[in-house]
RNA sequence: GCCCACAUAGCUCAGCUGGUAGAGCACUUCCUUGGUAAGGAAGAGGUCACCGGUUCAAUUCCGGUUGUGGGCUCCA
């Protein structure tokens, strides 16, 4: 059966149309059942219900092909307009409890809309809809179940919400299916098992990843190459403990807002103490320790640590969500008039860090919600100049930017960056964040060139942000494939027979000693068997010697790709190697 | 934290309606000494996540706990 190709409809209508199209099926299959709400959604639909009992997978099979007889009828979509105290009776009457309370909250009089799907089904909405359900176009799927509360709320009730996906044609349907798949296969909780990267324990706990050496190695890459950016424009180390007093937060500000989150220990002695959630207060401590001359701005600290949070445990997932995050990150305490050369100095090493990953960066101006101050650190007027200046950074830079309203952190605004992976999906990474309100709440100072004092403003930044999560995005982004300068093993040496296992061996420690990344694979296999085993750990370069190359001092160089490179002097490997670690090249 | 599902060997999984378990890979040993993605044979390995309950009998049914997954809520 041809379906005509969508002429006057947007795809949102179409999604919308066929979350109506659900809940049509759905009340056929449970007539005594609650409408919650049903709006389109990124690639697809969904619509919540309240239901007489709980749904099963094989339940949206059943629900499928309802909506496909009820598609197949060709039924109208038809709008009417009726009061709301009128719409209200109506719905009452058919014990559409949910519905009523929507009605209800429209303002008094209102006309309300209401859309029919054939003579039988009726929901409240703003349309619009296609004309005929025969217009909806067949790249739809309904693809899984799962609770969702009344209005977002976690104190309402739990509906059951049915998800859908639906695209103009059945071959966009299929490509996102794949696209599915793909991000499934690539899946940074598959890849570090089988790259052993990380792993989880059950006696350590959720949220707590266990790191490998390989996985460490990877870490360590990963924080040496920002430290030396960083290094380059003036950052220091610094060294803080992993508790404090809880006094500490509670002149930050920490304490009364994210106490919940904070992981408490107590002493002996009854003290009470918190794991750090963050590090900015500890490092304030280190600035405050001594008196600060205009002169010795700006501090730049940074340092590579763990923090701590007690996240929901429903929230925890793979890398993406820990309790414990290591954080690339730094603390500048500078002159209000240094922003911008600080703000600019971060920016450059942010470029720097993400060009050599391929990712495609996108900015993001995170401000506050002037409606929701109580979520916030210190006054309008505060924020008004920190947004200010760091617009004016930005406008300076000429880069584009998204609008983030409400996106800004509690004590200040941010600017965000958001790398496009492979998959072209997003992934907020590195941040640059301006604080003029936590010197205010820990009394920093310096003492200006009038002999004054005054207040240092605060640039908290990170590159990777969170080394858990940042892995998890390089992991599916490469798919495990990590460039040479990133794989922690960069060499497999696979000797055909035991007898040229010494001469792999010898060939090995020259390039382990010169910081090379090699192991030997000196089992009793063949050397297919070794071939395909670097393979699976998308070892770069697996090196094959046998007699052939033992005799002439060569390497027979395999590449992770399948390409088989020529035959190689040891010493000609290491300088194509070394050539490519140093340019971070990708392929 | 909330809703739902799942938990069997190191890994990936099979095990119909209750009668204490299997496969492939990995591991160990032996044979094989090879030319670009899995050579062959044998062996070892499980209180069926944990704690209760029902039953003559529980991996299987029920409840709880822990963990994992899909969502929701939250996220400095």
């Amino acid at each position: 059966m041809n379906k005509p190709t969508l002429i006057n409809h947007t795809l949102e209508t179409v999604r919308h149309s066929l979350s109506h199209v659900l809940a049509f099926a759905v009340l056929e299959m449970f007539p005594e059942a609650k409408l919650g709400m049903g709006p389109a959604i990124e690639n697809g639909f969904y619509y919540d219900f309240d239901l007489p009992r709980t749904l099963i997978p094989e339940d949206l099979e059943i629900i499928t092909e309802k909506m496909k007889a009820i598609i197949a009828q060709d039924l109208s979509f038809q709008r009417d307009e009726i009061t709301r105290d009128k719409a209200a009776e109506a719905l009452g009457k058919l014990n559409q409890d949910y519905k009523v309370e929507l009605v209800n909250e429209l303002p008094e009089g209102e006309q309300i809309s209401f859309y029919r799907t054939g003579d039988k089904f009726l929901d409240l909405c703003r349309g619009p809809h296609v004309n005929k359900t025969s217009e909806i176009p067949d790249g739809w799927k309904l693809t899984t179940i799962a609770g969702a509360y009344w209005k977002g709320d976690s104190e309402n009730k739990m509906l059951q919400r049915i998800y859908g996906v639906a695209f103009e044609t059945q071959k966009e349907l299929e490509d996102y299916l794949h696209f599915l798949e793909e991000a499934k296969a690539r899946d940074h909780r598959k890849l570090g098992k089988e790259l052993d990267l990380f792993v989880f324990s059950e006696l350590v706990g959720p949220g707590l990843p266990l790191w490998t050496p390989k996985g460490t190695m990877l870490r360590t890459l990963l924080d040496d190459f920002v430290w030396n950016l960083r290094k380059a424009k003036g950052f220091q180390k610094v060294t803080i403990p992993h508790i404090t007093k809880k006094d500490l937060y509670i002149k930050s500000g920490h304490w009364s807002k994210f106490a919940e989150e904070l992981f408490k220990v107590s002493t002996r002695e009854g003290h009470e103490f918190a794991m750090k959630p963050m590090n900015c207060p500890h490092h304030t401590q280190i600035f405050a320790s001594r008196q600060r001359s205009y002169r010795d701005l700006p501090q730049r600290y940074c340092e590579t640590t763990m923090v701590y949070r007690d996240e929901q445990s429903g929230e925890l997932s793979g890398l993406s969500r820990v309790r414990c995050i290591t954080q690339d990150d730094a603390h500048i305490f500078c002159t209000p008039d240094q922003i911008e050369q600080e703000v600019l100095a971060v920016w450059d090493i942010i470029n720097d860090f993400y060009s050599p990953f391929g990712f495609n960066l996108h900015l993001r101006l995170s401000r506050h919600d002037p409606a929701e101050m109580e979520k916030y650190l210190g006054t309008p007027e505060i924020w008004k100049k920190a947004e200010d200046q760091l617009k004016a950074v930005v406008e300076k830079r000429g880069v584009d930017y998204v609008d983030g309203l409400g996106e800004a952190a509690m004590y200040g605004p941010k600017l965000d960056f958001l790398a496009k992976d492979s998959l072209g999906r997003e992934w907020q990474v590195a941040t640059i964040q301006l604080d003029f309100n936590m010197p205010v709440g820990l009394d920093l100072q310096y003492i200006s060139a009038e002999s004054k004092e005054e207040r240092p403003v605060m640039i908290h930044c990170a590159i990777m942000g969170s080394i858990e999560r940042f892995s998890s995005v390089l992991i599916e982004h490469f798919a495990g494939k990590f460039p040479v300068w990133l794989s922690p093993v960069q060499v497999m040496f696979i000797p055909i027979a035991d007898s040229h296992v010494d001469y792999c061996k010898q060939a090995m420690e020259k390039l382990k000693t010169l910081g090379i990344r090699a192991e030997i694979d000196d089992r009793n296999e063949t050397m297919q068997a070794k071939i395909r085993d670097a393979q699976m750990q998308k070892t770069p370069y697996m090196l094959v010697a046998g007699n052939r190359e033992a005799e002439a001092g060569t390497v027979a160089p395999r590449r992770r790709d399948g390409k088989k490179l020529e035959v190689l002097t040891i010493d000609a490997f290491i300088e194509l190697i070394t050539k490519e670690v140093e340019t971070k090249e990708i392929w």
